[in-house]
DNA sequence: CGTGATCTTGAGGGAATTCAATGTCGGTGG
DNA sequence: CCACCGACATTGAATTCCCTCAAGATCACG
């Protein structure tokens, strides 16, 4: 895949980025920005894979992605999702530790990795960003380590929460991603994640529309389940 | 606990650091290193607290360090040990992520936190050494939370593997830590990993002359069972 | 309206935990 | 020096939680 990069392109879409302290990622890494370019991704299709050279870096303008790993038994981890003003692919050296997908169709904005390199070699700036952005995706890392030693009970019900402060509207939390990806991200078996669902859905704590939907009913009985 | 930090002490000794790429981990922090001064911790001593507001960023001069989470009913996430020569401390955003104690009596090299982030602002060396240690703690993660969705004999040959790679002297593996931290490390209980180090002896793979201390008899059959 | 993909539900089995007892090591004092 | 003590580690038996395998339900799409 080959693309033409056209400077000035920064994103005009509201985004729905992560806060910490009050100052969103959007509003800190405008040094960067403008050095991408935006892409259509469809569903599904493949944006780096595991191992190849590290040539970009990219921001969610609208999608979802999911970044992960397969073992060698074809085990997948899902390492993250990445919605709407997420930064991902910063955990590359010199090749991607990992491959990301998009979940949904997604417009992406890729910016050079070199470009920004050279940059943060001669702006302090630009590389306070990245180390600012690094730091944010070690705390996500973290929290994700965390979830990986709680129950099947609390896993699922730290993810419903993790999704719905991303991107909840009115305690409703449209889920882009499959069984199949939520079980991945959380270690856990599809019908685990389908069946600690429903038993939420019994106590009362969460109702089901439809599968790609959640209403939180009972947010304190999902922090309790929480652990 | 109040510390007068002298500077120009930057450590003379030899560390087992971490190499990426043929490039030390020491090696590229020089800029930051002699900010930093050394204190002695004992065993089991904290060196900060969860939620402590973050004031110095952390070297393993000599010893070992654990950082960790209590989640609220008492279990304990290890999310990290570390060694000679390792950096810690960069979860924190203003206040530390997580606790961090002295495994072993170690001596720790302190760097202020202000002075380095201020001399980040103007000095772009030094911002982008803490780019590359906060990328280095992201990989780390991003490893352990991989191991964590494996399965109890893979999760105790990967740390084997992995305390191998990082400190072992001729296929001898000394162990600072207890089976307690290994279990909390792993996601498992004592019992567990107690169990699967007797198993991985009785096939051969390693000896255990003493419980901390770990002979590594067939590394192939290690990786056959890391998964 | 059929067809395949996705999700849910059920029954049985297995891996890791829990609870309990025994064993081992290192340090301390007699 | 060695016997004792407490901390740490190992081993065993029973239980629990999650996985596996299998079937049925629901949804999206042609």
């Amino acid at each position: 895949m080959r693309i033409e990069l056209q400077t000035g392109l920064a994103s005009p879409l509201p985004t729905v980025a992560a806060r910490r302290g009050g100052v969103s990622v959007d509003a800190r890494c405008r040094s960067i920005e403008p050095l991408g370019a935006r892409v259509p991704y469809a569903r599904d299709v493949e944006i780096y894979g595991e191992n190849e050279p590290a040539e970009y870096l990219y921001k969610v303008i609208s999608g979802a992605v999911r970044t992960y790993k397969v073992l060698v038994d074809g085990r997948r981890q899902i390492c993250a999702f990445h919605l709407s003003g997420d930064f991902f692919g910063f955990e590359a050296d010199d090749a991607y530790a990992f491959s990301a997908e998009a979940i949904t169709d997604s417009s992406i904005l890729l910016m050079k990795r070199s470009t920004v390199m050279t940059l943060a070699k001669s702006d302090g700036e630009v590389a306070r960003q990245l180390l600012i952005l690094t730091s944010d995706q070690l705390r996500r890392v973290h929290g994700h380590a965390l979830l990986l030693i709680k129950s099947a009970k609390e896993r699922v019900a730290d993810f419903l929460l993790e999704m719905a402060e991303r991107e909840a509207v009115r305690d409703q939390v449209a889920l882009p991603m499959s069984r199949q990806d939520i079980a991945d991200y959380l270690g856990l078996t599809i019908e685990t994640v389908s069946r600690t669902l429903t038993e939420l859905e019994r106590r009362g704590a969460i109702a089901l529309p439809t599968s790609r939907h959640v209403m939180l009913r009972n947010r304190e009985a999902l922090v309790r389940s929480r652990g």
